[in-house]
DNA sequence: TCCATTACCTACTCACGAGTAAGACTACTC
DNA sequence: GAGTAGTCTTACTCGTGAGTAGGTAATGGA
C-alpha cells in the first residue's frame, strides 16, 4: 500500500523529485524578494491572466497565503512587480546617460543600454511590455504611468539634442517623436527574439542609424558612427 | 407583485430599455458578419480574457449557442476577428501604395493609410495591436503571423527604396529596420489616442519626416516634403 | 519557561464564465 | 400538411482559480 498519509512534507522528501525544498522561516523582506522574482517569471511566461497564483507560489518555494499576506491580491502583485522592473530599467538606462556628452552620443548611450538590459533581464522587460495591453483597469495606470515615464525621459533627451540654449525646442514638440522611438525599440526587440543571431551592438546601432540619420541618408551610404 | 413569469420576451418588452431588439431569423451569413462585428468590438474593448461571451452574444444581438454553431469557440472566434482586420488593413495600406511611384513617396503613402485606417477603425486596431501579447498558445501564431505579414509588406517596401537596380538590397537587411518602422507607427498611434488633437495627417507626416530625414536633419531644419 | 509575535501551512469556499443539452420555432419543399 | 433543414432559445454543467478560514510551529524577549 502506498505512503498515502501525509506524503506533502517535503523536509522528509526521499524522492529527490521535489522542485524547491522549501527553506524554512525566512525573514519578511527576503520572502518578498522570492515572491517578486518568482511573479515576474510567471508573468512574463504566461501573461497577467493565464499566471496561477498557484503557480507563482510554487515557484517562489512557498504557500499561496504568504503571497496574500506579504504582497496582497493578484493585480497588486502584478503592480509590485511593474513597479520594481521599470525602476530597474529607467535606472540603467538614465546610469548610461551622461548628460554633458554630445546629443547623439547620449541618443546612442541611451539605446545601447536599453538593449543591454533587455537583453540581459528577459523576463523583466516580457512583464514590462507584453502586458501593456491588459485593460482590466485595476493597474491600467501603473502600467501606462511608467511607459510615460521612459517616454519623458526619452523627450527630454531629444529636446536636448534638438535645441540650442537660445532657441529651446518645447519638450511637448517631441512627445511623437519620443513614442516612436520607444516603439521602435520595443518593436526590435520583439524582432531580435525571433533573430538571436544579431547582437545587442549591432540592432541597437542599427536603431540609431534610422533615427538620427533617416532612412533617406543610409540609402546615399551616409552612416552614423560613435565617435 | 413583479412580472415573474416569462418577462424575456423581448419581442413584447413595454419598458423600451431593452438594449437590441433581436431581429429574428437572418441567413447565416449576415449573422456571422453581426457576430464578427460585436467580438470585436468586445475584444478591443476588454482583452481577449476579459471579454466574456455573453456579452458578446448581448451585443451581437443573439444568444450564446449561436455564436458557438457558427464560429466555435472562444479562441477560433477571437482567430476569426484577426484575420478578418488584419486583411482590411493591409488591404487598405496595400492599395494606396503605387509601386510606380518614387520609393520616399510610396513610403510616405502607406504610413498615411496606416494612420488614417487605424482612425477609422480603432477597435480593429486595437484587437490587432493591443492583443499581441496573449501568450496562451492556440492563436499565438495566428497574430503573429500578420504582424509578419505586415513586417514583409513594409520590409520590401523599404527594400526597393534602398536598392537599385544593379545592387538590389537583401530583403533580409530590411528586416529590422522594418520592425522598426511598424513599432514606431504603432507606438505614435497609441500615444495618439491620448493626444487627440494631433490629425491623421500631421503625425504621418512626423513619422515620416524622423524615418526618413532622421533626427539628425531634423535638427539642423531640414524636412521632408511629399512632392 | 512562558508569552507574543511572526512565519507559515492545509484545506477549503465560492464566483465566474466557457461550453452544451435538449428542444422550439419558422420557412421552405414536394 | 408532413417532412426536413436551418435558425434560435433557455437553462443548465462543470472546471478553474482567486481568495480565505483557521490553524500550527518556530523564534526571541521577559
Amino acid at each position: 500500500m502506498p505512503r498515502v498519509q501525509d506524503a506533502r512534507d517535503n523536509r522528509t522528501d526521499p524522492s529527490g523529485t521535489t522542485a524547491k525544498p522549501r527553506s524554512r522561516r525566512l525573514p519578511r523582506q527576503v520572502r518578498e524578494r522570492q515572491i517578486l522574482d518568482a511573479a515576474v517569471k510567471v508573468f512574463a511566461k504566461y501573461g497577467y491572466h493565464e499566471a496561477a497564483m498557484d503557480e507563482i507560489s510554487d515557484v517562489a518555494g512557498i504557500s499561496k497565503p504568504m503571497i496574500y499576506a506579504y504582497l496582497g491580491a493578484k493585480d497588486e502583485l502584478f503592480v509590485a512587480c511593474i513597479r520594481r522592473e521599470a525602476n530597474r530599467l529607467i535606472e540603467s538606462i538614465s546610469q548610461a546617460v551622461d548628460t554633458d556628452l554630445k546629443p547623439d552620443e547620449q541618443l546612442w548611450r541611451g539605446l545601447h543600454a536599453f538593449f543591454e538590459y533587455v537583453n540581459d533581464n528577459r523576463d523583466s522587460w516580457t512583464v514590462l511590455h507584453r502586458q501593456a495591453s491588459v485593460q482590466g483597469q485595476p493597474f491600467t495606470s501603473e502600467l501606462s504611468e511608467w511607459r510615460d515615464r521612459a517616454m519623458d525621459m526619452v523627450a527630454e533627451l531629444l529636446a536636448r539634442a534638438g535645441g540650442s540654449s537660445e532657441q529651446p525646442v518645447q519638450l511637448e514638440q517631441m512627445q511623437p517623436f519620443a513614442a516612436a522611438l520607444v516603439g521602435a525599440g520595443e518593436s526590435m526587440l520583439d524582432w531580435w527574439a525571433d533573430h538571436p543571431e544579431y547582437t545587442a551592438d549591432a540592432l541597437s546601432m542599427r536603431l540609431m542609424n534610422l533615427v538620427w540619420m533617416g532612412f533617406g541618408d543610409m540609402v546615399q551610404g551616409r552612416r552614423w558612427k560613435p565617435s
